[in-house]
DNA sequence: ACCATTTTCACCCGAAAGTATGACCGCAAA
DNA sequence: TTTGCGGTCATACTTTCGGGTGAAAATGGT
């Protein structure tokens, strides 16, 4: 179902070239009598180097590039300051402030346990552990929090 | 009318292709069917096919997205700017900016929804579509980009 | 060496988030 | 008037998140 979702446009021009030979296949029933066998020769012969002219194409043809700019927005002077008295205040550990720092990037608990080389689990622990110390039940929460108090920038 | 519109692209490619295997009829029975030298024939339905295939590939195939970033300063002396341009950018509504803002404080969508008076699933559509709009996939990635971006403090 | 803490990992389960799709309404632009 | 878009809501489904619990290593200080 995916499959064809993705490939419409595929399909779509595959149903209309169908459609158009059986139109014309019919128009040729219509008004020539004919000795079919050369005319599906024929179109072996064109399907096959078509497929080749594809084929060729896509060999022998640079990749196309179409360069798109992407805008990367910078804060300048946001000046940072690390609040060490809010976080020991928190009780967080040093490992679950990286975690913390992680999630306020947006990454997911994967991609967490990917970047520190832990398991899935474990970086669900470390999320559990600072959302009890936060006070808090989501990562959204959590990370508003913690930047609220200068955990993180 | 709007099915026309919609695939007019098909309709042309597949009008092209009619026209030109009636061509080719009309070629083989104005030189062809008298002559008996079937190779010509074929060597030309062989190479005008195969350079519709390099033309349907090099016309079909998508080019490669190559992103370039380009960096984009912004000055925050101390209170937040809202970046009109880059909201005007991301093409956002001014619905899906105000459920990012509460998503952005950490709310979960229900409670968004309980604060905006709208559904669970209407929250839900407007979150696809923020993240659609600034191409990520979690709402903390949301948060952090459109936070980099200045559309929220 | 001992104890406290941290870090690591596991399993289960329910809740929340996110995907995909379709539908309806109202309004403004073509 | 038709079309497009924003906003609303829904259903069904998949994935991710978070809670609860337990427990084995590693770490560090006295």
């Amino acid at each position: 179902m995916k499959f064809i979702l993705r490939h419409k446009l595929v399909i779509l021009y595959g149903t209309s070239l169908a459609i158009l030979l059986l139109l014309l296949k019919w128009l040729e029933v219509k008004f020539i009598i004919y000795d079919h066998s050369f005319e599906i020769y024929i179109g072996a012969i064109a399907l096959l180097f078509t497929l080749l002219g594809i084929w060729l194409a896509i060999k022998l043809t640079k990749p196309k590039v179409k360069v798109v700019e992407k805008e990367v927005y910078i804060k300048t002077n946001g000046e940072f300051i690390f609040n060490q008295k809010a976080f020991v205040k928190t009780g967080l550990s040093k490992r679950e402030l990286e975690v913390l720092k992680l999630m306020a990037k947006g990454l997911s608990n994967q991609q967490i346990a990917d970047t520190l080389f832990v398991s899935l689990n474990t970086v669900k622990t470390h999320c559990s552990g600072i959302f009890f110390k936060l006070d808090v039940k989501r990562r959204t929460e959590a990370v508003e929090s913690a930047r609220q108090m200068g955990l993180i920038p």
